[in-house]
DNA sequence: TCAGATAAAATCGCGC
DNA sequence: GCGCGATTTTATCTGA
């Protein structure tokens, strides 16, 4: 019997699942900053809920800045048709 | 009145707010880095189905070594008393 | 105007609220409870601390073994295939 | 050396484990009621979403009054010093 | 596009 | 009162 397709495939298996595991590691790494300026602002008297509603509310202002140019976007696509 | 406090704390504030946001940027590209490695393990045959419940194991592999590791450290103290 | 399929749907509402919140009330009763064991448990000497670490441990290794049992049925569902 | 202390302190520690993990086993059979019963009712049409912010608001209420019922005690049993 | 699953964020509650 | 862990709610993503 032919073990080398598995061979093979486990090989590249491994590659992908320690690539995935070492972007996830980064991105603990970066959510672990975040945290940590959340509490140098909050060393320095800024309130954290309030900072994280107001990130959220600008994120919310983005989507939907984006969602209009892509409104935007389809309606001159439209004209161009 | 003096608003130069204001001011400067709402500086402050700023800068706080734009270093997450910036920070959030940067994990939200390395979320989009792993969809695309699942995306492209997806087209090389791979399940990712499969892939994340071999991740999540082994992540649970490591956080429950983790807590061992924490648990032997109490009794240690504990019987440090 | 016919509202009364308003009050039937205000009364099957009501039904559906309350019975959730009395299980809930259940669940903060069960939850008083477990506190009350911990306070029993530290009353005869045993550190609340330890105890909470053991009872994580107990409960991610019958999470893995689970999780084990999941990616086992995965595997052979797609040699199935 | 006796052990027999150990033992007995064993038995005593595995019993308060047994103890809490079977009530945290009833807790979560509860959660998994509530999550039934919402199901039950976003089967009938109902909103959970719309649901679980009803009941935040009436459990929110009820902390109100028994603060409010909490502040009359005080004031009665300051008069009635 | 929608439901169901998964993961993230926010909130809550506890012990120190 | 503060950090930490658990829980709950919200957002995202995948597959039908």
């Amino acid at each position: 019997m032919d073990m080398s397709s598995n061979t093979v495939n486990g090989g590249h298996l491994r590659a992908f699942i320690e690539r995935i595991e070492k972007l996830e590691e980064e991105k603990r790494a970066i959510a672990d900053d975040i945290k940590d300026v959340y509490g140098e602002a909050k060393g320095t008297g800024f309130d954290p809920k309030i900072m994280r509603k107001i990130i959220s509310l600008r994120r919310q202002d983005k989507h939907k800045r984006q969602e209009e140019e892509e409104i935007l976007d389809l309606y001159l696509a439209a004209l161009g048709e």
